[in-house]
DNA sequence: CAGATATTAAGACTAGGTCTTAAAAGGTGA
DNA sequence: TCACCTTTTAAGACCTAGTCTTAATATCTG
């Protein structure tokens, strides 16, 4: 009776073919599963599979704010709190691409991005550059975990800043780090002034 | 003569609002730039931009990839040589995404990747953690610029390695990291070991 | 005003779908 | 074996966001 029909076979087959290769027509998947093109589009109707270029549309944008999350703009991790030039809080959730597939660990540069990123926003001016970190990774962090980050200025010389940042998943401290950060008070060119 | 010609100025314009939302469609565009519809696919002809399916997909597989790179698998940047255990050289490139807007500096947290990444392949275990890291930032690094990163094993005392990562801009010291990684040799579920 | 350049229009075609309606094929129970 | 029901395929009309070609109009400039 539900011997798995050859319907639900073939609508298997079909999602795990966009699954593998998303940018495939209906003819091409018709193709490759043997079947007609309006066989393929009920299957896609029936599983709720848009076509090739809602897909696609979908992919870029989605990439695209995967991308601003991690690469660009603002801080990596939500900002929860902030008290410009004292300290700050944020948030960040261990995704899937975070973690190395071999272990399930967060690679720790995600990690450390979430602790930089804060430090620099908790500095009171236009612009910040990191001078030196030191960094303790102290207990490997999995898939979902839940980091809380939390930055502090410990101490205010001129344009220099130290800051500690620590972080814990579920109350428990996986990961310091201490910051030398040095704020850039103007808009002028004077970005050397710590080279050679 | 060549007083900037409307047709000049429309084709800025039409570039910059494709730069800003990529999804516009023509007629869209006609609109904007109150521009029939012909005149822009003219324009658009002649600054070589392809029609909005074309850019869509091309923005889909871009991020897609660009993703893979900053996010999963392998390295940070790309691995040129390697010595399992000894040293390894890794290339990466700033692109516009690592870049702060403000300042058109480079994000600390990609170099450090860059670093964290290369150091841990040169472990020669199946697996490896980051425990310490120290981290100096030299010298600013734009977009564009070519980042050669070269890993070398400096001590190792049982499953402890420590490496120092060096990273030069058109053959200036930008970076330096000394990090102290752990390897874990087999499969066994002993992540605790360096806890608390 | 002539001539060149820029712009718009008109028509035919394409891919990769949509949605609706209809026909054919196939297996199953009585 | 027939009738029924599900599954599959087909056929036709429509859609978007283009393509490419050819032709007609504006508009500016010397």
């Amino acid at each position: 009776m539900s011997m798995i029909s050859r319907k639900q076979q073939r609508q298997q087959s079909l999602q795990a073919a966009l699954d593998d290769n998303p940018f495939l027509t209906d003819e091409q998947l018709a193709q490759q599963l043997e079947a007609s093109v309006p066989t393929i589009r009920l299957d896609r109707l029936a599983l709720g599979i848009p076509e090739l270029r809602e897909r696609t549309k979908h992919m870029a944008l989605d990439a695209q704010k995967k991308l601003q999350a991690i690469a660009s703009e603002d801080i990596v991790g939500q900002l929860i709190d902030l008290e410009l030039g004292h300290s700050g809080i944020s948030m960040m959730q261990i995704t899937p691409e975070m973690v190395l597939k071999r272990t399930g660990v967060a690679r720790g540069h995600f990690i450390f991005a979430q602790a930089n990123s804060l430090a620099l926003a908790v500095i009171d001016a236009p612009a910040a550059l990191t001078g030196i970190a030191n960094v303790k990774y102290k207990v490997p962090v999995h898939q979902g975990d839940n980091l809380v980050a939390r930055a502090e200025v410990v101490r205010k010389v001129e344009t220099k800043y130290t800051i500690w940042v620590k972080i814990r998943n579920n109350n428990k401290e996986v990961f310091r780090a201490k910051f030398l950060i040095v704020s850039i008070p103007k808009e002028g060119d004077n970005e050397n002034e710590n080279s050679r």
